[in-house]
DNA sequence: ATAATAGTGTCTCTAAGACACTATCCG
DNA sequence: CGGATAGTGTCTTAGAGACACTATTAT
């Protein structure tokens, strides 16, 4: 970071990365390692390597995979952390970014490679004392993530490929925090364009079954 | 950036600044003095200097100085580009900033101070060949500003301390590029609680004096 | 039948679009 | 007075919230 007598600052990537467990939205902490804040819970976040990354947002994709095994179903900036004082190893830049993961993908990788990596539901997450900034981006994370649901976006990244509309529901209601009215929201769903039924595929088990949907090529979160 | 076997970034804030001149919303632009791409039109930008800047939103703060002498309403960020790329000098960061300035910032300078900045009406702007991929920013940074005053964000910053409720009407018609009813409006504004009219203030001159407002403390772009 | 989940119908309320209208100033 | 800008009233429509209702399954 220091070299011939100019200040090159540290590039840093961290992410946000949200799942839902068992009825609950939970979001990936890592224990630190090592020194600095050795042992605090942060999030999982990484240099920017030049050489390998051909992006930050690359370097993002990368610490997900270096930590779940799987790539996020979206990766998207939050916002961007600067300053002489975060980072005590020195002037450092931290891009946060948001993003999704499914049921699907967290079984696939259901025993974590670690034990220093946990999901935590985020309102025991936002309670714990994290390092560095990292309380503050988290917070702000979760904040990006209600807005753009409350602009009516749908998070289907944190779905399987097929789902139900309650299942959907669910994931709205709990990322709001609130309760989602059933039939105001499929009303909307059956004006969306971006979903669609899935033609004789219903969730089995116990009770009635539900209609299956899937995203169309519209969908963009 | 490249010094110890390491190679380090370069990291800039380049701005989009917006202000309306002459019923035109226009942008900033200025003529590169130096290689690369000298001569060509680019958003104004600059370094990251750690021992100056608290933060590279300050950086950003202190390139509009720089350039206009005067501090802008708001400085947002817009989005992180970075790559091995888009600057021929070597691996880059920069941070695209949208901000505002309103009429009485501008004509405080009015004589910019060199021939090589300008205020460029967007229409014309978007169709100009910028340096990098200045182009792409300058689109993004509209879509942003477009987004926040469809998310019904009122653009005080691009307006004087005080206002005809008309001023603020053509500001967000001239962001969004399309007609906003005048009833509608003011509707809106008279339940707002971010502005309020300035008891007995008047706009004079020809015709029907207009009610004069201003932004209250709970303004917040 | 009953419990449990899936899915619908309907009333009301709010806010926005469209657009015609009135009000107040200048000369 | 007329011309121009400031500001209002009112009809209609789209969409969301609330909430009671019907439908389909398993046991």
């Amino acid at each position: 970071m220091l070299t011939d007598g100019v200040i090159y600052p540290l590039v840093f990537a961290d992410v946000a990365l949200f799942s839902i467990q068992e009825r609950d939205l939970c979001v990936l902490l890592a224990r630190r390692a090592n020194d600095p804040e050795a042992n605090k819970w942060a999030l999982p976040g990484g240099i920017l390597k030049p050489m390998i990354d051909a992006s930050l947002d690359q370097t993002a994709v990368r610490i997900i995979r270096d930590k779940v095994g799987v790539s996020a179903g979206c990766v998207e900036q939050v916002r961007l952390f600067s300053g002489a004082t975060r980072d005590p190893r020195g002037y450092s830049l931290s891009q946060l970014y948001c993003a999704l993961l499914s049921k699907d993908q967290v079984c696939a990788v259901a025993g974590l490679k670690t034990s220093e990596v946990g999901w935590v539901p985020v309102k025991l997450a936002t309670d714990k004392e994290l390092a560095f900034d990292h309380g503050v981006m988290l917070t702000e994370a979760l904040q990006f993530l209600r807005a753009k649901i409350k602009h009516r976006a749908l998070p289907l990244h944190l779905l399987n490929a097929t789902f139900s509309l309650l299942d959907l529901q669910d994931a709205c209601s709990l990322i709001l925090g609130s309760p989602v009215d059933k039939s105001s929201f499929r009303r909307r769903m059956k004006a969306e364009t971006c979903i669609r039924p899935v033609q004789g595929q219903f969730r089995e088990g116990a009770y009635r079954p539900a209609q299956l949907y899937q995203a169309t090529p519209d969908f963009q979160f």
